[in-house]
This record gives structure tokens, sequence and C-alpha cells, in this order.
DNA sequence: ATTCATATGTCAAACGTTTATCATATTTAT
DNA sequence: ATAAATATGATAAACGTTTGACATATGAAT
């Protein structure tokens, strides 16, 4: 059996009281007793039981963290560096693919209930669930309007389609189009498609806009891109995601049109892995750390105490990366 | 405050003990009686405290699942994978980057031991680990010898050096190089370091082994390829992974050596991402869809009985997936 | 009329910890 | 010498749930 509490007392000599203290540091205590108790727990490899310690009203160290699917290297690398900084402070994360399915997002908000998590960092993007309001749990939403009392992080997505639409402009392109995602209301690409529209209405140019929805296989995207690409003839497409991106400029050397020489193309995201094995993309890029770092303080600030004073939305700049595609 | 047992039963009017029947599906229990304590429970928005379950003896629902960094495509991939099949188990994922880092792996250890993890999937490469052993809990491991009673699961490394070499010998290259991996012993790239070296022996052809470090950045991987690539004058070259490939391959076009015409090149994991948007890729494909399944499915069968027998090794088959690069 | 399966209730112990209360030493400072 | 600070222990309640023991009631089958 795994050893306890009682255990550890007994191989150190002392009371199980004192063993808890030692553990919690808490009241007087002797050096020389914290080491015998530390020895012991040591020689025993005693690990507290977590679950015993929350039903006393301890927190769990747990974090529910939900996005969409890691598969996506912008989630991937978002939750990786949430779970960094959140090992760090010695918590843990559960992780929560929602895959874009509201009953299973549904279904994690009550697992997560279930295990008593300290606190949620959201990312899915299912509108509509009230559930994120009914538990009084300590949440903050990345680039998504949950609720009234939960705080919203997100890069500046207007100004990222805004200088997307003017990198392309710049770079040469008068008729420029954007393949945006799904334009549900209160979506973070809705904000890029609004930079988008804007920089092109300050130049007098008209807007093309193309939604390709998310949830499209490659394959099928690739379709829509290339019946998109044979039809119209743009010279500048401003991709809401950096994957997208990748796809139109595979199409368009499919169909013999040079990039960026006849088409100019800027993504959207700049994970590390695009910018390292796809430099040439040109991109918006999400200031990923900041991103992190934000949710991350500002649920534990939260978690420390319930009732603390945050804003309803922080919004993080977002810079142009220049590669060759424009 | 949250609801409890004893709220549903209140408001349901009917004993503690028969809610928890309800819950356990325990004894005899009338359908109306069912009835009104699952209204009671959604009413109240209801959800049984796991930590007071497990303390009493229940299943945490809780896998560790432990890998290097979901960045990498191919981990981000797996654990999707992983965390999906769990979840229709009911199961729920602690995530756990270790980073190649094998102090923070050993405190993943401990803290998942502390949460009472149901049982953990490693696919974390830190060797020496006695930690995995000393803890009676289910453990299967991915690609990684972690101790003789902890079976493997992996793909068939050795077959895809084979046919990474046979691939590129096939496609006309004569002067065949590897990229691999550091060759640590037990590492699973050894096996497809060797898969490589045989083909070349029965051709008699001699091999060129590389080593580049995981752990460099990819700049520093660049100029090292760069170095490489300028000083010897390879014809084709299997890089043990695909994100190395997309490095090598555009190393090779910033020094006019066309691919596939000069030199020929075939990755390694073939993961959806890469099959999907950089399909030109030649590469060895794991078969990921089986690999996590069969993960979850052994893990689970340890978890319903810890000393069911399973095999030490699992190998599954790998293929090949043309591109244009070889 | 008796038995048996069904259905529910009361009560209490148990899971492993934390923490408050009280008690009792031993040291240190005044 | 006395008070205060330091150090430890014994005991027990509490966290929310499960489960076994036992009691009791209803309805159905014999």
């Amino acid at each position: 059996m795994k050893p306890k509490l009682n255990d550890v007392a007994q191989l150190a000599g002392v009371s199980v009281t004192t063993v808890s203290r030692v553990i919690n540091n808490h009241g007087y205590l002797s050096q020389q007793t914290k080491d015998k108790v530390f020895a012991a727990m040591h020689e025993l490899h005693y690990q507290p039981n977590n679950m015993a310690r929350s039903l006393q009203g301890k927190n769990t160290q747990l974090i529910g963290v939900i996005f969409s699917d890691i598969r996506n290297p912008f989630f991937g690398e978002l939750v990786s560096r949430i779970e960094k900084l959140l090992f760090a402070k010695n918590y843990k994360v559960i992780l929560c693919n929602s895959a874009d399915d509201p009953q299973k997002e549904r279904d994690y908000l009550q697992m997560l209930m279930a295990n008593q998590v300290d606190g949620i960092i959201a990312g899915a993007h299912n509108l509509g669930i009230e559930e994120y309001q009914q538990y009084g749990l300590p949440i903050i939403s990345f680039d998504r309007y949950l609720s009234d009392n939960i705080p919203i992080v997100s890069s500046d997505n207007y100004h990222g389609g805004y200088l997307a639409a003017q990198a392309l402009h710049q770079a040469g392109a008068k008729d420029i189009a954007i393949f945006s995602g799904k334009n549900q209301p209160g979506s973070p690409t809705n904000g890029r498609l609004e930079g988008y529209k804007d920089y092109l209405k300050e130049k007098n140019l008209i807007s093309h806009v193309h939604e390709l929805p998310f949830e499209l296989s490659p394959a099928l995207k690739t379709m829509e891109i290339k019946s998109i690409l044979k039809q119209a003839h743009y010279d500048g497409i401003f991709c809401s995601d950096d994957l997208n991106a990748m796809l139109t400029i595979s199409v368009a050397r499919q169909l013999n049109i040079s990039v960026p020489e006849d088409l100019k193309v800027v993504g959207y995201d700049g994970t590390e892995i695009i910018r390292n094995y796809s430099p040439e993309l040109t991109t918006i890029e999400q200031p990923l750390a900041d991103i992190s770092t934000l949710l991350v303080s500002l649920l534990l600030q939260r978690v420390a105490d319930a009732n603390c004073d945050l804003e309803k939305e922080y919004v993080l700049p977002v810079k142009l990366v220049k590669g060759i595609t424009a």
C-alpha cells in the first residue's frame, strides 16, 4: 500500500499532527523535526494524497484548459506555454480538446467541476454556452466573449487585419481578398475582417470576402481555394490563419500562379513552428508568450481572490512578420 | 455553495443513501425514484465531488500523459488522439510536457502520484528514470524502454529506416546520408539508423551518419545542415523526422540544390499536418491512429486489472508515403 | 397465509488529510 | 523567578462520498 501520513509519522518518531504541520509549514517547528520528517517522507517516497487534501478545503492545483484541438499548431503552442507557466506555479493542466463540439465542451465543463479544478482557461469557441456563467469558478477566456464577468485576452485582431491588408497593398496588390473563417458574431476573426475592410475602404479598394469554414478538411479547403483562384484574379490574399495561407500558396503553385510575383499572401498567427519551418510566409504574429503569460497571471489572480478586479478585455499588440510571400 | 449529495436528497425527498445508490446504480431502485433523483441533480446542477469519491476508493478517471512537448506536431497529434480516446471512456488527461528535462519529468511523476491518477502514458525520453518502477501504477510507454514490466508501443523503426533508404535508392540516389537524432542507447531513432545502415550495406553503399541533436534550435540546425550540405555532396538524405526534412529541403533551396533532381529527401513521422500541408514531402508514416488506440487500450486493460498479461513490446507497421521529394 | 423479491430508510464507519483545542514541555528573555 | 515564546503531542471534528448492516414496508407469487 501507498504510505500515509501515519507511516511517515511512525518512521520519523513523531505524531501525525507534527508531520502535517511540517508539510503545511504550520505553527512552531524545530529544524531537527523538519529534517527527520522530510527524511522519513523521502525514505517512504511519501506523496500526500491530493484528494484528501482538497476534500479538506485545500486547492486541487488543477486547471482546466479548453481549446478546440491542439493539433492546430497555434493551440498547440499556446497550450504548451500555458502548461509550462502553470507547472512553474505548481499547477497541473487537465487538457480538454473540445473538437468544436458544444456537447463535448459542456461535458468537459462538468467534468472539470466534478474534479474541483481551481480555474479554467477557455479558448474553445462555441457560442451560447451559458454553462460558463453558472459555475462560480475563476475563468479566463482567450479571444472569445463568454459572459460578462469573464475577462477576455486576445490579440489585436482588428489591427492585425488592417496590417495584413496594408502589407498586401504596399507590396503592390490592388485586388485583395480575404479568406476568413466562419463569421459568427463575437468570433475573433470578425475583428480581422473588419480591420481588412476598413483598410481597403480607406484606400478606396473593394473588399472580397470568402468564408472558409474551419471544420472543412484540408482536401475540401484545397478544392474550394482552387475554385476561387481559378475564377477570380486576385493579386493579394489575406488568410485568417497560417494553415490556410500555406494551403493557398500551395494551390497557387499548382495553378502556376507564382507567389509573390502574381499573388501575394499574408497569413495570421505566426507560431514558432511556422516562423521556423516556413519562414517564407509573411504573416501577422500573435504574441503567444504574452498571451499565455497574461492568461495564466489573470487566472491565478482570480484563483487567489475570486473577487479581484480585472478588466473585461485585454488586447495585446500584433506585429507583421515579413517573409517573402508579401 | 456547491450542492452536495444531501441537497439533492432533500430536494428529491429521499435519503442520501438512495441518491448515492442512484448515482452508483447500486441495489434495488424504482424507476420513479431514479427519475426524481436525476431531476433534482439536474435542477441543482449537481456534480459529485470526485475528490470525495476517490477517497472512498473509486477511480479518479485521471490519466497522466507525459511527452516532451506538444509543440512538436507529432506529439501534438498523438496527445490529441489519446485525449479523444480517453475522453470517450470517461477519462481525463493531465498534460505533462517534460521538455526533455529529467527533473521536470520526475516532478511530474510525483505530482501524478499525488493526484492519484489511474495510470500513465509516457513518451518522454529521459533515461535512467528508475522512478517509473517504484510506483505500482499502470504505465504504458511509447517508443522507449522504461523498465521490464512496462509494455512498449512503437512503430517499426527499423523497417522505417530500411524503407526510407530504399526509397531514396530506388529514386536514384547513390550517396545517401542520414540526419539522425542523438543516438542514445535505447532511443527509437537507433532502430531507424540500423534499418538505414542495413539497407545500404545490402546494396554495398556507404552510410554517412550525421547527428542533429534534438535540442538544437531550428536556426542552429539550419547552420549545421548548411555546413554539411556544402562540404559533402549527397544526392539522398534520410531525416529522422519530418521537421528536419523540411529544414533540409529549405536549406537545399537556399543553396540552389534542387529537390528532388539533385537531392532526394525522405522524412519520418507523417503526421496529418505534414501530409495535409506539406504533401510534397516523401516520408515514413507512423500509424498514429493505431498507436494511440493501442496505448489507450493497453493502459485501460492494466487499469482494470493490474496484473493482466501484456506483451513486452508492440511494434506497429509503418508505410512509405510518396510525395515528390524522393 | 407465507415467502420472497423489491424498494427505501437510518445509522455509522471509512477514505487520508487538515486544523483547532488543549495540554505539556523546554528555552529564552526580562 | 517569571513570563513569554517555542516545540510537540493527543484527540477529535470536518471535508463529501460510499457502503455495509440492519430495519421496514409494499406488492407479487406460492
